[in-house]
DNA sequence: TAGGATAAGTCAGCGTTGTTGACATTCCAA
DNA sequence: TTGGAATGTCAACAACGCTGACTTATCCTA
């Protein structure tokens, strides 16, 4: 694992206290990363589990319940108290597998893109400017940074879906 | 703020694909952030908000509730319900001020120290291998990124913490 | 010194979102 | 055809946010 430039940064010394102002900085930033969106959920009773089942549906359209349930680590009761309150508003579609008919499809109807679309352009447009101010070099150094910090079946999942498009 | 590079940082373009990537990066990243006090915690009931009550308590040692509230951003009635079980379960000790009778000073006891070693250096842990893994450049990025990330008053409230020490 | 402001604590109630455990249904595959 | 997988549902519980109302103690200022 060297990385050949003799600079000898797998032995990078690091102190407690930049340790520290890394696990800062995540909680202060991981504030601000669910803030906008935050704000619009409260106004429809939402929460931030809403948010994330839409997401994931969005970006995977058509993915089961089994897969969603493996992407956001928590228990089927969980997301299925979730997954109805959106169903049941209509925001989300529940669609029978073909192939195998125990599974089930899940979809964003138009309402629920709608939604999708005002959530994650509030987030985005947070982290583009983010990006923008850092510039490009941070930006990669974040991305790597934020990847060894997952768990190392997180990072298989990320990078997996990561390229899907 | 242009860097005079002529690369146009600030104009970067960024596309819809690249900021949803960084958001699912945040998401999964913070998962594996707090994945391993979340594991300590369990085991003594207690959950992430006894973890930042406990974090901020140690690195301002003294602090008032008053500041508490504001680092944390919740309400009096929730920290109060987290710091009154610290308190019982002898973590942290309150004490009345001298200066200002009306406020009371929040240390941790031996017992609630060593509790912030445990949680504190398995958090650090992660955070050490992600920085060394990542290389030092990628650290600075990192710590851009995030700090543009936050809301404006707790990016301040951030700086004016960070280089307390 | 009286009265308003501030710091802290408390009670009651509520909502979201996580958990476990138990159980029913449906359906595929060996 | 039977066992197991996928799904859904019910109940109960806990952590931890929130609002609102209220008390106590203290401080500061007019």
């Amino acid at each position: 694992m060297s990385d050949g430039t003799g600079r000898g940064q797998n032995l990078l010394f690091l102190t407690d206290e930049q340790l520290r102002q890394g696990s800062e900085a995540m909680f202060f930033a991981y504030r601000g990363f669910t803030a906008d969106p935050d704000r619009i959920l409260a106004d429809l009773s939402y929460g931030r589990a809403h948010h994330r089942a839409i997401h994931f549906i969005h970006r995977s359209e058509g993915t089961t319940v089994n897969n969603l349930l493996a992407i956001l680590g928590v228990t089927k009761q969980s997301l299925n108290r979730v997954l109805r309150t959106l169903i049941d508003d209509g925001l989300v579609e529940s669609k029978v597998g073909t192939k195998d008919k125990r599974e089930r499809h899940l979809f964003l109807t138009e309402k629920g893109a709608k939604l999708e679309q005002e959530l994650s352009s509030s987030q985005r447009q947070r982290m583009r400017k983010a990006f923008r101010d850092a510039g490009p070099e941070a930006v990669h150094g974040f991305r790597q940074v934020l990847e060894s910090m997952m768990d190392d079946d997180l990072r298989s999942l990320y990078k997996s879906i990561k390229d899907f498009e």
